[in-house]
RNA sequence: CGAGAAGUGGCUCAACUUGGUAGAGCACUUGGUUUGGGACCAAGGGGUUGCAGGUUCAAAUCCUGUCUUCUCGACCA
């Protein structure tokens, strides 16, 4: 490996933060804009935004969603009808206080999330129980105010889909809210390769206005936790403050159930900071706009281009994205661009080549290169990507599992914090003190209680009493 | 929002201390030679120095304000 490689982006284990926004910028991901903390989200990371659309949507309409589109403005009197709901997102809404020359009566809060423009709409469609259930989702833009912003991870405005779903009853609520948050688990961990621990936030960490809140928790390549997607339970809190009811069967009035649950372009970044490495992004192939980059070398009556045509089409009709680099930059040049932009598979083939009937198959989350046959160059290149796909998944959970700590008291913590980076497991009595105290000390917060450890006896690590829950405790971003 | 750093062609930086009308490398364009890990030669295009004021005969340079980016905190998806 030559020098000159790596020279364009800063280490990762040199400088995470600034090799996480080489990768966005240099893969052509992103730019920035004039105001701060909005990304212009440029044709190869949108590529990816669609593809993730795509594949989420599909799962939604196979569970009978709807998708609708709501406003973009909430009058600050709406925004106001759920107490906890306001006071979780006014510090960061934006305004709109005219139109035009003119002050409005009332200022438009631009949408931090659609909650409450959704429980307007169902106040006034759900009449009877045979409205229900309303299974809705939107794709947009939020805003939200943010004071510290990063491509992806955090904007002050981005693109999320949010679900709105209304029940007859709690349990129906319930088992949609916990449906949805297994669908974003299975997509970041099947499609994105991202591991994730699904669990649920703690009443501190809860969405404000939730009964409760649902997560998915991935580790970063350097220990640090991204909430993934949320689903949340909202019992009946928004619709007793809405007024949404319906007629039920024996004619009587009753509150609905509700469920919101929402998955933002901050994924994107997610993955970007599980898979990338030195040489750029690493795109797991199921979510690769590009799956397969074709470098021709040489040129002259070679007979490589239009061979390399000629698999590009192959492997088209097999419905696998493939792009020809036909530029005349040299290949080296070629070889880093590409791996710059995270294409899962390389495919060289040079004069050499030709006159071996050979190619040769470079992968791009190993750099393994190996010669293939051209007569069979499809079928190596359909195991590769589905060997890819799958170590990209591997390797990133046993790293994740390697960097997740146990503590069970406040000096074994203080070790772990000084020592390792990671997620650390607790039990915990499940007091707000010993919550607040614990991200005093440490900088660390509860980033759920896992599914599986949601019973467990022992001593709270903080206070030392009693305690039947397991947090799982990390910094995030 | 608090503390710190930085904004000069697309990028990385020089010129700023001591005001005198912006320069290099890379990238880009054209022509040619090249091509198995970031090629080479030649010619060329591109900047009123983030923005707005101020001081001055004269401002990239000094002063004030503001915006943006980065780092660390607090807040949040």
């Amino acid at each position: 490996m030559s020098e000159k490689q790596v020279k364009e982006i800063t280490s990762r284990d040199v400088d995470f933060a600034k090799w996480y926004t080489d990768v966005c910028l240099k893969a052509d991901l992103v730019d920035y804009s004039s105001v701060k903390g909005c990304m212009i989200i440029r044709p190869y990371g949108y590529a990816i935004w669609e593809n993730i659309q795509k594949e989420l949507d599909k799962k939604f309409k196979e569970t009978n969603h709807q998708n609708v589109y709501m406003p973009l403005f909430i009058p600050e009197s709406l925004l106001n009808k759920e107490k906890d709901h306001v006071k979780g997102f006014a510090p960061e809404v934006a305004w709109v206080t005219h139109g035009g020359e003119e002050e409005l009566q009332e200022r438009l809060c631009v949408r931090p999330t659609s909650e409450t423009l959704f429980c307007e709409h169902f106040k006034n469609v759900v009449k009877s129980y045979r409205d229900l259930p309303l299974l809705y989702n939107q794709w947009c833009n939020v805003v939200r105010w943010e004071k510290t912003t990063r491509p992806f991870l955090r904007s002050r405005e981005f693109l999320w889909q949010e679900g709105h779903t209304v029940h007859e009853t709690k349990e129906e609520a319930q088992e949609e809210t916990l449906r949805m948050l297994n669908i974003y688990g299975d997509f970041l961990e099947d499609i994105l390769a991202v591991p994730v621990i699904r669990g649920r936030k703690t009443e501190k960490e809860k969405f404000a206005g939730a009964e409760a809140t649902y997560t998915v928790e991935a580790m970063m390549y350097n220990g640090i936790a991204i909430q993934s997607a949320t689903s949340h339970y909202f019992g009946d809190n928004f619709s007793k403050a809405f007024g949404v009811t319906y007629l039920d069967k024996e004619n009587q009035t009753k509150y609905v159930y509700q469920t919101s649950w929402g998955f933002t372009t901050r994924v994107i970044g997610s993955m970007i900071m599980t898979h990338g490495d030195d040489h750029g992004l690493v795109l797991p192939p199921n979510i690769a706009p590009i799956k397969v980059v074709i470098v021709p070398i040489g040129k002259g009556d070679t007979g490589v281009l239009d061979k390399s045509y000629d698999i590009a089409k192959d492997l088209k009709l097999a419905n696998i994205e493939t792009i020809v680099d036909d530029s005349e930059k040299s290949p080296g040049f070629r070889f880093a661009e590409n791996e710059m932009k995270g294409i899962p598979v390389r495919v060289e083939i040079g004069p050499r080549d030709i006159s071996n009937n050979t190619c040769v198959l470079a992968r791009r989350d190993t750099l393994e290169k190996k010669e293939v046959s051209l007569d069979n160059v499809k079928e190596e290149i359909i195991k590769l990507l589905l060997d890819i796909q799958e170590s990209l998944f591997m390797k990133a959970k046993i790293r994740r599992d390697s960097m997740i700590h146990q503590a069970s008291t406040m000096d074994e913590l203080n070790d772990i914090i000084e020592h390792e980076s990671g997620f650390v497991e607790a039990t915990w009595c499940g007091s707000m003190e010993c919550e607040n105290k614990i991200k005093e000390l440490y900088g660390i917060t509860s980033r759920c209680i896992p599914f599986n450890h949601e019973k467990k006896s022992g001593k709270c690590i903080c206070c030392g009493e009693d305690a039947d829950t397991l947090v799982v405790w990390g910094k995030q971003y």
